[in-house]
DNA sequence: ACCTGAACACCGTTCAAGT
DNA sequence: ACCTGAACACCGTTCAAGT
């Protein structure tokens, strides 16, 4: 694995900052499941237990690293223009994760428990909802739905594909050019369209394989259905 | 950890879905994240290796586990009515997962890789999607789009709250009961109605708190949303 | 065919000890 | 205050050996 003379880097010079960023940095070019607290340590140069001067766990450790990757996505509120909110907020999320993409597996998790400017989230969310005109019940549902919304996507576009990512992605070709309208006429009929570049039809995920357009159509379908279900129209 | 006595479970007449049985059975008593293969093959009355001889790694077990949670949940597709289709298939997933809420943390990731009935999934989305209008492009979208609502609010509603469940559900109480108007107006005038009640703004997850009215709007918002863009209505 | 028993190369985390 | 060095109690997985 290690194949470097190890340079030793410089003096340290270690910080709660520094080790989550050396973190996100080890899981950007190694990926997430890998990763340890020690394969960390050796990266920065220095002793596993020195991590754990700065940061409580592995598990907070990374906790953190979401917080990084996501720090500054939710976009401002105008307190006028909803639409441009909703959409403004599905795409910097969607660009946060694909700028670091192993790190989606952990954000579906963490958007419950982090607890940062979460809180900013909600409140625009809100206020942009209560704009769409929802109010009461109806806006608290709103609220999730947008959260919803936000995970929905985006976690699955760049869910990690299976390790063996030769053999499986031979066995999901080979499946799916071996569909046949006597098993799966629908299929059948849009196999072009959707082979790999559908949900359950693909063997390459976000990073190789963007949705573009699906995700464009998936946020005119969110927004045209909150302008239905809002009282004032 | 363990008080038992150790009954060493009669023969222990193994097979692969005994297996895949036991280890999901020891997910929902004693939750994902300390589970192991030892840890299984220990509640099994057998030694760890004897795991390996059914199930190839830790990972594919694991995998068929998530794909035991799932099993049946596509509806029947009558032909005619789709949005019964996707109410029933937006139902049924989170039916699923809340009978084995400590796997939801799996699924977001799994949905991508299973391979067993999801060109069902798959089929049934299309054939039902064709039926609500769509055709070419706009039916991936739309294929996408289901896909996308399913994973969004279940795996974040029973996504697990973090292990240290005492002092972390205290916190967020507290920093919840602290909103100030000055602060976040829309989320102090909404307090009552979000407590607990929102993503972002509780401290237990779908086990204790279902969000049953929220999930019931946000498939409202789908269908509507989708029954704006069908090109035929 | 199926399982044991032992081993290998790892983990996260704690803690006394150094500076 | 910050890091070393060693240790503890675990992991997943492999493999020869037994039956």
């Amino acid at each position: 694995m290690t194949t470097k003379p190890k340079p030793r880097a410089a003096p340290p010079e270690l910080s709660r900052e520094a080790v989550v960023a050396a973190a996100l940095a080890w899981v950007d070019a190694h990926g997430l499941e890998p990763f340890s607290v020690r394969a960390l340590a050796k990266s920065i140069g220095v002793f596993p237990a020195a991590i754990y001067w700065y940061v409580p766990s592995r598990e907070l450790l990374l906790a953190e690293v979401v917080a990084e990757v996501l720090r500054g996505f939710v976009p401002e509120w105008d307190g006028v223009d909803w639409r441009a909110y909703v959409t403004a907020l599905l795409h910097n999320f969607r660009a946060a994760v694909r700028r670091h993409p192993n790190v989606a597996p952990l954000i579906g998790t963490q958007l419950v428990s982090n607890t940062s400017i979460d809180f900013a989230l909600a409140e625009r969310n809100l206020a942009a909802m209560a704009v769409a005109g929802f109010s009461g019940e109806a806006l608290v549902g709103a609220h999730n739905t947008l959260m919803a919304a936000l995970a929905g996507f985006t976690t699955q576009e760049f869910a990690p594909v299976p390790q063996n990512a030769q053999a499986w992605q031979q066995a999901m070709r080979r499946r799916v050019a071996a569909i046949t309208a006597a098993d799966y006429p629908a299929l059948a009929a849009n196999l072009p369209s959707m082979t790999n570049r559908a949900f359950v039809l693909r063997w390459e995920n976000g990073v190789a394989a963007p949705l573009d357009d699906s995700f464009a159509m998936f946020i005119r379908v969110v927004i045209a259905g909150l302008e239905a279900l809002a009282p004032g129209g």
